[in-house]
DNA sequence: GTGGTCTAGACCACG
DNA sequence: GTGGTCTAGACCACC
């Protein structure tokens, strides 16, 4: 599995999960349609409990990015919903607002910050339904 | 006071204190020198416990953005050290990279990302030391 | 096979199969005497577990609504006995209770719930044996 | 606490917490901005483990019913939003159609129905803001 | 085999 | 004191 676990991190474990599964899934890495690995396999193999795992899977499907099938293990679900409740957006606002302030501190200009939101963006693959970068 | 208190936010009071200071600094609300108010009278006017504005001061104080002079106060520190540590930016690029994630699930531009940075900019001041909004 | 399983649902398939029976038998689409599909073919045109038809079988014979004969099949049971134990009626009643809280939260009117309980009735046809929309 | 668990019941104890919860907020027991017994203090007076409470206020705050403030406890929110997505209407709907199924068989007539609807209604108190038993 | 629930007990951050 | 996270290990329903 192409999902590593740094420890040390402040962020919990599921939400380093949650977050790494949904950039595999943007970057086409995960097709909707695909198995993932059982609760069980991937704790053992992140070396860490399956509760873990499971309450990361957990929110995953909460989002409805991930559906899972009784007795037949967790996919990743077939209609992608990308709609962001406000609550969601204010959020993002909140966490970009902060992240302007600290670069401001740390010197980073604006057009660094652009450029590497650009940088992820590329990285994601252009195809990404709602994001391009400029040039594109 | 100019700060507000948000308790229903998930980040932590202190946080949130130190957040909105940098912001005033940044804003030139707060200059160099000033004294700012003892732990006490800060928490008494927020109504917060005074542990939690003392975790703020403390924070602050070893970004080097506040210095406490014994017996005479706390003060924002003259010399400006708009230097990141390695470790500093690598928490913005990661926090960045989530952001752009999150976004391209909900659905957020580019370009709404990047309006948004210039907005928040703006906010802060054309004149801070290292971000200008478009002209640059 | 008019029966059609939701893979995604929560609701075990077992109980979905359980539902659709009866709904059928309700709707006259299946009658009493009907020879019902054996397990292995059921399972195979639903593309599902033999195991898993076969504790849907189980539960309806307990429910005394089919009956096999050995080495013929399973047949819809003659004699109809709508008599619920203390138990089931219980069992929906408490049900219907967290329906109708549930619906107070999310808006729904008493009118509401009452309206698509008689389009429900209608659905299962007005001869029925218990129930029957408004005229009643 | 108001709150009483059936250890024999097949649906989860945290979900017992969760609709009792929603029942005593209905009927006016609790009120918008009323502290919540604490996850322990909730656990030890039921016997049960406080992770399991703990989920059943997550899941309360999940749907914006509850809310914690940081070392303080939890609280329930001021504002009520009631609003119900498309999913969660279809999911009421599709329990209340296999309601309607099983009343059929077990001989409770649709007026049957309709009167116990009422009776819950008055039970949650006739200022509930969608739902209000037909005479009021 | 799969995931879901629950327990017991630990540690941590926050206030 | 509060809730959040994680572990270890158990049991269960479903397939």
């Amino acid at each position: 599995m192409l999902i590593h676990i740094d420890e040390r991190s402040t962020t919990p474990i599921w939400e380093q999960i949650v977050q790494q599964l949904k950039e595999l899934l943007l970057k086409k890495v995960l097709q909707p349609g695909d198995k993932l690995p059982s609760v069980r396999e991937l704790a053992s193999s992140l070396l860490i409990n399956p509760n873990t795992v499971s309450k990361a899977y957990q929110e995953l499907e909460r989002q409805r990015i991930i559906e899972t099938r009784r007795g037949k293990g967790t996919f990743i679900t077939e209609t992608v919903v990308p709609q962001g409740s406000e609550q969601q957006l204010g959020d993002i606002r909140q966490a970009l607002k902060m992240l302007v302030i600290e670069s401001s501190y740390l010197g980073v200009s604006r057009d660094t910050l652009v450029q590497w939101i650009d940088g992820y963006l590329n990285e994601l693959g252009g195809e990404s339904h709602a994001n391009r970068p400029q040039s594109d």
